[in-house]
DNA sequence: TATCCACTTTAGAATTGTTCTAATCTACTT
DNA sequence: AAGTAGATTAGAACAATTCTAAAGTGGATA
């Protein structure tokens, strides 16, 4: 794929999407929104999507790469799954869900919401807001 | 506190600990040991290990401290929690247990077991086994 | 449509948490 | 007491991420 592969309709929707979140429409976010949003939900690293685009023919650096992750993440168009201390994992899926890890792999897995029932959860100690709950289901190999 | 204070009671309890666990009772071992296991349930990375034990007096090399933790780890004596990329927690608490994870402050608190109820899970995909669940409640500060 | 400026991108350096290396030391066996 | 496998250490190495500061660009303005 190649940037100017993108049709002016795609590049319109990803602009509008890269506006309405508060984000310039530039060159390099929009072939990484391009990679990340063109296709169902997607789990990815700095270190993936960085091989991803440069497969891509698209030659991005690896501070933009971490910047846009970012960038995303606090416009709320990714989310964040830590499961591996020296890794970050940014998921498309902004929805809230959960996950399966599969060490051996490294591969996460969405779980739909509604397959996790949580039953009672513990008030928040005083002084403090439940801002989000996190599962997630470690898998081994059988 | 200084290894030479340790009573030999207190000795014989944690080389046992340490014996039992299958690793030898060294005076570093023992140290770190009386740390962690000396009064209740800790959370610790090894940065804040590591200042406890410079604070008691102890010279312990960086190297020990994460040598140390993982060996307790792997014998089970203590068990990690990810919650954060970049840190890892070390529990004492070994027993199957949940998390409160306040950002701001980077703090753990222990939730009993039967404070989290979980309803339905999913079943593992074929081909993996479910091993171990892991809830992770994230607060805000009011 | 040319200019300008705030926002972006970049290469490379810096930082942070962690692990490795290989030399020295020590607990335990014989 | 001597030997040896295992433990400890300082410092180097490593991996993921963030920072820096210089050059580039989108898009508002005249």
């Amino acid at each position: 794929m190649n940037f100017d592969a993108l049709t002016p309709e795609q590049v319109g929707q990803l602009s509008g999407k890269l506006r309405a979140a508060g984000l310039r429409s530039t060159r390099p976010r929009l072939a990484l929104a391009h990679l990340l949003f063109g296709a169902g939900n997607r789990h990815v690293t700095a270190e993936t999507l960085h091989e991803e685009a440069r497969k891509a023919g698209l030659s991005i650096s690896q501070a933009t790469i971490y910047n846009t992750l970012n960038q995303f993440l606090s416009a709320g168009l990714l989310s964040e799954v830590i499961v591996d201390h020296a890794r970050s994992y940014f998921d498309t899926n902004v929805t809230e869900h959960h996950h399966f890890f599969i060490e051996d792999e490294a591969k996460l897995i969405d779980i739909p919401l509604e397959e996790v029932v949580l039953g009672t959860l513990p008030n928040a100690p005083s002084g403090y807001d439940l801002s989000g709950v996190d599962v997630v289901i470690r898998l081994d190999r059988r």
